[in-house]
DNA sequence: TTTAGCACTCCAAAGGTTCGAGTGCTAAAG
DNA sequence: CTTTAGCACTCGAACCTTTGGAGTGCTAAA
């Protein structure tokens, strides 16, 4: 159904009023704060109309009208205004993405933090992960008689390590020839091909101590593995005291406990599912968030190229969806601009 | 003032009941569940007594008894029974202390993991740090034409490691010599003399591209700003929820806010002002926890001898002391054991 | 010193009342 | 046909009152 401009300017000046103040809209309140040339009496009727097509709710009789889900899928679609941030927002951004971080893993969390805190919701991220992690170098380094550290250098710059104490003390030479052979060998290779068989094969191959062998081997294997790892990070959880809907107990408990550790593989499919743009989930929408009234904004960032992850807002469906959106799209377009060249690693 | 042993059984008696059922506890319940041979009356009277002596309070006029903070002390230190673990309890500690972790940061977080399901409060850790980071050995390996990945080897096995690219190519010889160089120069060096005056002062003998010198010297500054950088972690924050105090959102909010990102300096320090030795902060105990009705159990965790870190429990100050006091204990001494010696792995 | 008995206290829960914001409907006006 | 003033009606939020019971402290007797 197609709506009417008229309509379309009372929805949308219900759901600017809701998400400002949280409480129902009444006719009589439109009437005061947006300059339509009607009476309330046609504000109602329009509102009823509006109600019938399911784009708003009423509470209980006697109350104003809340949007429903589908009411803010329009909102979100085509009535919001954009929102425009303030220098100060623009400096703050500007300012932490200039610092240095040691680890990537660093700077994707502390832009989370900013992400939650120029927005006053929460942050949800995934670890920035390559889909191909090819290896480009493995050193054995010797730290001390009995024990030395196996780096795997991967051609996306990412690097893997483990310290491995051994029972007996292996010669420099040795640990430098099996570093080169490993190297020769395994360049180029994708670290899924680590697996028991190829490995094991190898292993016949390498005229060295068996033992020396297994725990380098045992640490490709490992890496193997963890390559899919994907975390999911929060930041700014207590942002959601400053709405009003957790000031019910009720709320809050389900709120966070969509969110502990044990949920994160089904936010991760959450966050996964959405497209290479910047997309909106809203409450219902999605089945995992039924009758939760939570509404996710989700998008993309990468890291040196080939990290790639999902920065999101996760908050109440009554929601600031115009200056989450725009928040999220001007950070997401900084760290790609700022991380993408000059910092971190990358191949060209 | 020392306490009579009636008082005593019947303090903890009630601290017994009320840490059970959050309810402030009245004489004759004490009379129905416990066996003191006495009316409620003269309970009564013990009851009021222990009252003015400062370790019982009231609510109000006509409500049970509530242990006060030096009640629990008092209970801490002398009264309660100890905790004796399950079996079942033991097998999960086992099984998790029996996976394999590429990091020990994810092993001490699985444990705290565990920690917090065991104890069902919210379990905090401090990342594990060396107090003295010794550098063994420094290498740079080439990754493709235009960067290198420069490694950092420890003497307590952690390794450190950036990414770097540059504006021209350099040899791979080069690298290697600078490698050399870089090793035997700072071999036994601990990191935080790589100030910026030392790191100049050695520049001006590296007959090596300035350039180049310099991508690697800033980040040998960057890990000795970072080695005292330490994180406080949490885990089973939403646990909360399965104790009645936090049906109510104004303690819940004061709670979470008090473990919020922006406080963990105010934790830290909290934390490291504990000693060597399992030690319980009660409430008003510590002026940061005044009027929050916070607990915390801490104790000491050590993983492949050098890294050592806090491992706490946070709760109300009605917490299951036995059984947390006992299962920590328990955990950071397997934790002790099992990563002192065989593993001793880390990354960046 | 202990205990039975009793008056007293005070909260929590349940029920009742009031108030007002908001609605839908009707009928008249544009 | 659309808009609007007018009005009866609805229903929850906020406030008060009542009631019941758990628990106390005190007193006087054992």
């Amino acid at each position: 159904m197609e709506l009417s401009d008229r309509k379309k300017k009372i929805l949308q000046a219900i759901i600017d009023d809701y998400i400002a103040s949280a409480e129902p809209v009444g006719s009589s309140h439109i009437l005061k704060n947006h300059d339509l040339g009607v009476s309330s009496a046609t504000i109602r009727n329009e509102m009823a109309s509006l109600e019938e097509a399911g784009y708003l709710e009423k509470p209980h009789t006697s109350a104003g009208r809340v949007p429903s889900y589908l009411g803010y899928r329009v909102y979100v679609d085509q009535l919001m205004n954009e929102y425009r941030l303030s220098i100060a927002e623009i400096n703050q951004i500007t300012h932490a993405l200039g610092k240095k971080y040691i680890e990537l893993r660093r700077a994707i969390d502390s832009i989370s933090d900013i992400m939650s805190a120029l927005t006053d919701y929460t942050a949800i991220y995934t670890t920035p992960s390559s889909s191909l992690v090819t290896i480009s170098n493995i050193k054995l380094i010797a730290v001390e008689a009995r024990s030395f550290v196996v780096v795997a250098v991967c051609h996306d710059g990412s690097v893997r390590n483990r310290t491995i104490r051994t029972a007996k003390a292996y010669e420099a030479e040795v640990l430098e020839k099996l570093s080169n052979y490993l190297s020769y060998r395994f360049a180029g290779c994708d670290v899924s091909e680590f697996t028991p068989e190829v490995l094991s094969a190898e292993k016949e191959l390498i005229p060295v101590d068996g033992a020396l062998i297994d725990s380098v081997f045992d640490f490709l294997s490992d890496i193997a593995n963890e390559a899919e790892t994907v975390d999911v990070v929060l930041n700014g959880t207590t942002n959601i005291f400053k709405h009003p809907e957790f000031n019910d107990i009720g709320r809050t408990k389900e709120f966070l406990n969509f969110l502990k550790k044990d949920n994160s593989k089904m936010i991760k499919s959450l966050l996964s599912a959405t497209g290479d743009t910047t997309s909106v989930i809203i409450g219902n929408e999605n089945p995992v968030l039924k009758d939760k009234d939570i509404s996710l904004v989700v998008s993309n960032y990468s890291l040196g190229g080939s990290m790639k992850g999902k920065l999101a807002i996760i908050g109440p469906t009554r929601m600031d969806y115009a200056k989450v959106i725009s928040t999220l799209d001007y950070l997401t377009a900084c760290i790609n601009d700022v991380m993408g060249n000059d910092k971190g690693d990358d191949q060209t």
